[in-house]
DNA sequence: GAGTGGTCTAGACCACGCA
DNA sequence: GCGTGGTCTAGACCACTCT
């Protein structure tokens, strides 16, 4: 009646609350469920799974935890929604630096957009063939309505359709991925060095050429680990900073 | 039988297992069972505390959650050490960059201790009072055999007694601070700037003046939130890398 | 074989949101 | 009042470790 039970009909080794978790994560991948609409409730996909409300409670708590649903009492568990303010403080990490440490809200600066093949450096940053088509946005961002960051965004034209037909691209451009495009960044992996300012960097930022600059290598991954945006921003920091709590 | 029992005489309103979990965590931090050493199974402890085994186990999957504990099939759940490669690991973020993204393991350069009264920026960030003692460490780090980090170490001289009488300091500060003195490192709060070398990083780091570090701030945060220590390390990131994922 | 944590189930009550 | 997720319990079997 229990234990190690296979919802396929080919069991593997998982155990079960990880079976049901990787259902879930495949079916929101696969847009069974919109961001932002509910799952079924846990009694629901208990019965359909074949398991115990129990079991999927841990899968669940688990995607919970992710922060790939969000779980609310009485009410249900909803498909996580990029919205501006989550998507901006999840991915986000600049802020005043201590004791203020106040989460900092960057304001859209001026933007250009343009489509070319991709370099051999964003074939790979991307996982994309030689030939594919990329989209290269530059644009860059306010702190109290001065020039913070400037950052060089590469998306692959494949996964974003006519990204660059847009005329205003949003300031959270995550929320834009999983509302138009359907695509949901779960997670990023970031490289942060210490640069110098470039002339254009300079003339963008408003500083010396030759300041110190933070730069911050982004890759995002998609629910399908697909490599979804190759970011690089430089930020001034003199008046921000990039935090990080490990526990 | 169930739901919102107090396990103290006057309840607060605290689920259960939140209410076992802080007893557990105060009883760590108050080295009731000191790292390495085995907590009591989930049994005892649901026996003792007057709850469910399930619990338990809820409140235990948190602490392993915040890798306060280690639990092991079959054997037991043993307080967390920060042994050599541990401790690294945890809290030491420098990678080489990707695609290899190798874990880097920095050797041990020169080092100067001494001991001194805390500056009021001291004072602040270690929460201390004015004319309290510090211990100021001064230290390199090599990677692949040639400087890459210099760090400033400020210590309470209160929670270290004497500790700048040890001859060598051990490369995993972290370990000797738990072993030796008792206190356990639950977490860290980092922020990263960009800065231009001094004089003193440019000789230490083998680099000219003027280059860009990477500047980690970090303060450590021991089991009862007490701030434990103050760390400055500035880092030279032409083949070494910051790294964070956030999922 | 005894003891530990890991998984799974079944059923109960609670707190919350909504109609 | 109903359905949802949140908490708690009790009991079962499994996988692992040690003796």
């Amino acid at each position: 009646m229990q234990s190690q039970q296979a919802i396929s009909a080919i069991p593997d080794f998982q155990p079960l609350y990880k079976q049901v978790h990787t259902v879930l994560v495949k079916r929101i991948a696969n847009g069974d469920w919109g961001p932002g609409q509910a799952l079924p409730s846990e009694q629901a996909l208990a019965l359909e799974l074949g398991v115990s409300q129990g079991t999927v409670r841990k899968a669940m708590d688990a995607l919970a935890a992710q922060s790939l649903i969000v779980r609310q009492q009485g009410k249900g568990s909803f498909v996580a929604e990029h919205t501006q303010e989550h998507s901006l403080y999840r991915f986000f990490r600049i802020s005043r630096p201590a004791p203020d440490g106040a989460r900092v809200t960057p304001e859209l600066g001026a933007a250009k957009i343009k489509r070319r093949p991709a370099s051999l450096v964003e074939q790979a940053k991307l996982q994309l063939d030689k030939g594919d088509e990329i989209v290269e946005i530059r644009r860059t961002r306010l702190v109290d309505q001065s020039p913070a960051i400037v950052e060089k965004i590469i998306l692959p034209l494949a996964l974003f359709p006519d990204i660059d037909s847009n005329e205003m691209l949003p300031n959270t451009l995550y929320s834009l991925y999983q509302g138009v495009y359907g695509i949901s960044v779960a997670g990023v992996r970031e490289e942060l060095r210490a640069v110098l300012a470039n002339k254009r960097d300079a003339r963008s930022l408003g500083v010396a050429s030759g300041s110190p600059l933070l730069q911050i290598d982004r890759v995002a991954i998609g629910l399908d680990d697909r490599h979804v945006e190759w970011r690089v921003s430089r930020c001034d920091t003199r008046h921000v900073v990039y935090a990080v709590d490990v526990n």
